[in-house]
DNA sequence: GTCTATCGTGGAAGCGCATTCCTACGAGGA
DNA sequence: TCCTCGTAGGAATGCGCTTCCACGATAGAC
């Protein structure tokens, strides 16, 4: 029996048609130290079931001073390596009572700093930066200082990507991931690599660049920095890098772009070149982004377990307070060897 | 300067600081109908400022009564088809002074009801429900009732995909698209179908094997029910599908899978039973998932332009105030034939 | 049988803000 | 010079809820 009165039902009408105090009836509904008589807590239960009550959570929030929001803040929601994390993250969530609110800075890093200051107005409990950091001091300064505030009201910040900033943080190991891969890569027998690397000043491309030249380093191999072009780490910047490196692909037996994406990109240039992937040319990617898995030559890639990454963050959040200092938790990607690098190896 | 004080600061620190009173601090940084002198107000400003003050959303939001929380409720965030949608709905809402707060209903049906629950707590000014609609009437007359509540309460209900509730809505027309898709097909010269046929309560699903039914019954075809294979709505669902109908091949020459996703997996099973797309079988989807597109052969499929969709529903969202009865929006795909389904067509 | 913990309940304060109502002040007309 | 009107600033109220405190009743201890 709904019964709509105008505006919203409040605590006060539920307790009005209870017959009881509204100290009594939030008591009831939400549990506290007191205990309420059962006969009571089942009079207060059921009009608020009758009246379709819905606590107001701005008012609960003010009163308690606190909420039970989190912010998740990531670069670019349609890019799967971003929805994958916010899927872990959301079904970590799942059951804890809270209110997942999403951002996407649409890559640009500045957003990120006007979502903590919007995300410190909503009073939310914590935010999880879940996008590589950047090489762009004024910005990360922002940033930082922007944290700190948001920490002296009680906030907790958690990081996915890089440990650049002195909060809990998921470290994705992309230097030892795309170590291994360059060690694998030459145990097939490539020796001579180009790189698609992605922008300059993000940190994950950068890292990933490092950790396939030190793994190439260390089986003897230098990496031509000439033979290294940045793009965007989209497809298309994969398409557009790979392009430009067309005109030497006889000085390379194999190309590793820093993410599947580019890698995906980077085989159409090469097919549209008319070569083959990998009679002319291997190619390899990072991530194991899920819904490219079955592109064909499937592709050779360092598997990062985004939805693990994602709940792992949330982790990070629900445990927060017992922290004394930045924790960090470190996610390792996997070698994945498949077509795109050698017919022989068709996993 | 910042002054960090234990807790957070409030307007009346603000107003202290610049030596006026709470009202005209008020006034000052949010401006309202009344003036205030450009010396308190430049007072007030710079007193922010050095406090770093954010203002305390949920006190402004019980203040006023309302909040500019928009909820969004997807099935599967991790889903490129949702997480497009959800990108274009973000991307609109940027520069609207709202805040956007994802949910993900896990595929779980009722949990769509739990969300809109929640978000009427959270006094949202309104909700999207970008999912489709499902043929489950408890569920359906819950969600409907729910709806109900929160308009009764004020707030806004958008809905993506079918015209199944009495509020806004953004239709995709799947049954046309399906039909073009059809046609094209039949004007390839295939005449043979068999159909990977998603979920049978799924409507979305439902209304492409309806449209593309329809398709081939104007070009005089018919489509064999024993041909029309149901099976989740993923890679997964699709791979086990195109298995089942696998020893009925030859009796085929192209399969429609209701969406990209499954007929990706359809792909990979068809080359795993050792023919070849498009030489032994023809192969088509739908939805034109962007990370998709690059697949080998390249998928036949109906373009849907997701971010729009995601950006008109914000639209009806924020002209909802003009309207006087549930409006609808429609949204064409268009047929994007590709070398899934015929070397000769290669696009 | 009285006195003191204990527990269930109600009253009321206060969270931070927007906003209404009220006051004081200055300017302009008579 | 006096009165009136317009305007800028301040005090106070209330949004819906949690929670502290007070109170009466009940039960256990002596």
């Amino acid at each position: 029996m709904a019964e709509q009165s105008r505006g919203s039902v409040t605590l006060m009408d539920v307790a009005a048609r209870a017959g009881v105090s509204l100290a009594t009836a939030s008591r009831a509904l939400n549990g506290s130290t007191r205990r309420v008589g059962d006969d009571l807590r089942e009079r207060v239960l059921a009009a608020a079931r009758s009246l379709n009550y819905a606590a107001n959570a701005q008012a609960q929030a003010m009163a308690r001073g606190r909420t039970n929001v989190v912010g998740l803040v990531v670069h670019d929601i349609a890019d799967p390596y971003f929805s994958s994390i916010a899927a872990g993250v959301m079904e970590a969530a799942e059951g804890h009572q809270v209110l997942v609110t999403l951002g996407s800075t649409l890559r640009r890093p500045e957003r990120e700093v006007e979502y903590l200051v919007a995300l410190r107005g909503q009073h939310s409990r914590a935010v999880i930066l879940a996008g590589s950091r950047m090489d762009d001091s004024p910005v990360a300064e922002a940033l930082r200082r922007e944290i700190e505030i948001f920490e002296g009201d009680g906030g907790i910040v958690v990081a996915i990507s890089q440990h650049q900033l002195p909060v809990d943080t998921v470290v994705i190991e992309n230097r030892l991931g795309a170590r291994d891969l360059a060690t694998s890569l030459v145990e097939l027998g490539y020796r001579r690599f180009g790189v698609l690397a992605g922008p300059d000043a993000l940190l994950t491309a950068r890292d990933r660049v490092h950790g396939f030249r030190d793994g190439l380093g260390r089986a003897g191999l230098d990496l031509d920095p000439t033979l290294v072009v940045h793009g965007a780490f989209t497809r298309d910047g994969g398409h557009q890098a790979m392009r430009s490196l067309l005109d030497r692909v006889g000085e390379l037996d194999c190309v590793f772009a820093v993410n599947d994406v580019m890698a995906v990109g980077a085989m159409v240039a090469v097919r549209e070149h008319g070569l083959s992937v990998p009679q002319d040319l291997g190619l390899a990617g990072f991530d194991d982004i899920s819904t490219l898995r079955d592109v064909n030559p499937s592709l050779t890639t360092v598997r990062l377990p985004l939805e693990k990454v994602g709940a792992t963050a949330f982790d990070l959040v629900q445990t927060a307070a017992e922290r004394t200092k930045p924790r960090t938790r470190r996610i390792k990607g996997e070698v994945v060897l498949r077509q795109s690098t050698r017919p022989a190896v068709a996993s």
